[in-house]
DNA sequence: AATGAATGAGAGTTCATTCAT
DNA sequence: AATGAATGAACTCTCATTCAT
């Protein structure tokens, strides 16, 4: 009693879990399929190719991510916004950065890809980027800085405690010139 | 006629190599013992399983990484030395910091190599942190940003322009007070 | 608004092309249904198996082949129709004999095929020992080697010139004392 | 205790049984290895592929029927000789008519197949020619007529009665003009 | 110290077949 | 009469690991 539109979603989704999990590495289709319900044979019948679901978790991911750029207010507001979008999300969805983490990394691999990531990343900056313009210093620098420093933080284990990364942030806050 | 020690070598750097260009899903124990030039079942008399050669991996890595800690100078002077030298590295090796990558993701999967992890970065932390004890601000904060950032930057297949990059850098020391 | 029949030789047809083309190594339910313009579920509605289709394409072909053996006038002339009558097909329906050769062959495994396929044969030669059973010769033999010699011929991939192939069959001609 | 040379061999043996009894289409890896006793992995050391597996099939089966094409005599005498040594062979190893009907068929779908096929039933055409050159008759014509004939009756099923067959290929050596 | 040969376990993928609708 | 969705079983191939030599 399952529509085909969400069987393959709970597929997508099954992979974007286990790749948060296990990353790239330890994909499985069979073991996306079971945590599905269904045999190897339906994923199969949805994604004819490993490479064709993970298109679709890549898919997901960005879609994820980018549904957190948009914004209102002032601009040094919406930056402030953006800060605590993502520490949000961090804390709701952290195999989201996981996965990202993970993209990021086969991007160098794969361009294919790093396309996809690229788009994203691009359009991330861009945002950061126009974020910045009136602050009368250099818009490009601080939103490369900014992009940097966030996927630093949240895409790869962080190894220092949670109030440290608070801080960092904030600090990182203060260089963009977010109002406070 | 090659000695114990530097086969051992040899093959942890094939494996550092493979690991850099395919990731960890592309590392193949018959392709690093290619690579060396011997058989599979020779590198398995060195290294007992996989996990046995990614650590050496690993270890050479950080070795590789820690011996860019040290400095002479003033504190602020050690701080624009370590930047540059991440530069120069980052140049130099850019293996080095795709490695990297892989092994700080893997950390949020693996406690074995997130303790090793953790402990290179920890000291990579402190170091920074000493430099900017005196700065009259929170070294904690800043150091922990810095951190983040540099990882971010070498670490994660950077989207940006090579100048972009340079110049988030210098954005980078600004907020951390490097005297110029 | 297809009846029944007609689908169901469709379906046939599908598959007899396909064999021809493919051999029975590539005959796939799905592609003789997509072939077709039906589901591969529709396919099993007609034929509940796979065995089911291939038993009418057997039936497809042996009905073709048949059709080829009745003739008119003196034997010699029936003999010499029979010949020009196999040329002439080849030409038009090369599929036909591709078919009759995979399905002799499939005949030294399958005994419910060798059955059918012997059948036809049988008529075959018979039909063929009659027309040379004045001749005075060994009516048997001759037929026995007309058959075998055409099979050779047509239903195997005939690795030289076509000229030559049709000085074999004159000389075949001869042989069976066709009168010229 | 097996040598990899014997290993090698066994494994195209037990293949070019399996493709005797079952055909292209039931020939299955683990199953070559099974009947070998050893695991499929161990097959796939020595033939990467099946297809590599299926060459040195084809390669064996070549080797044997060619080391048939040999003879002394008068022309006459080697061509009688010949075709006694076929019956012989047919008798004594089914398998290789049966392999090489297959291999025929195969090659009309497989031009690397139908390359290597092509040599051997070249030579073979070429030797019969070479043995009715004296013969004031058509030596072209009379060589394909052979060869046609020959694949006819060892390589496709016959239907006949062995005595029938027999007195076919009398009068196929009547018909190529061995003295008798 | 080094290897060729072998393997178990499992990978992704395919396919004839089934079933609810 | 026809289908989309699902499946079990099997397929070829891969890989880290082992072992006799």
């Amino acid at each position: 009693m399952i529509d085909a539109r969400s069987r393959r979603q709970a597929l997508v989704l099954a992979a974007y879990r286990q790749i948060a999990e296990r990353g790239f590495e330890g994909l499985r289709t069979r073991e996306v399929a079971a945590e599905v319900g269904v045999n190897v044979a339906t994923l199969h019948y949805y994604f004819p190719t490993k490479e064709a679901l993970i298109k679709g978790v890549v898919g997901h991911a960005m879609t994820r991510f980018r549904s957190t750029l948009t914004g209102v207010g002032t601009p040094s507001e919406q930056l402030a916004a953006h800060l605590k979008g993502l520490r949000k999300l961090a804390r709701a969805e952290p195999e989201l950065f996981a996965v990202m983490g993970e993209l990021a990394l086969r991007s160098a691999r794969d361009p294919a890809m790093a396309g996809i990531v690229r788009q994203t990343t691009d359009v991330w900056q861009a945002t950061l980027r126009s974020l910045m313009a009136d602050s009368g210093r250099d818009a490009d620098a601080l939103a490369t800085l900014a992009v940097a420093t966030l996927k630093g933080i949240y895409m790869l284990p962080t190894t220092t405690s949670p109030e440290n990364r608070d801080k960092a942030l904030k600090a990182l806050e203060m260089t963009l010139g977010v109002a406070r």
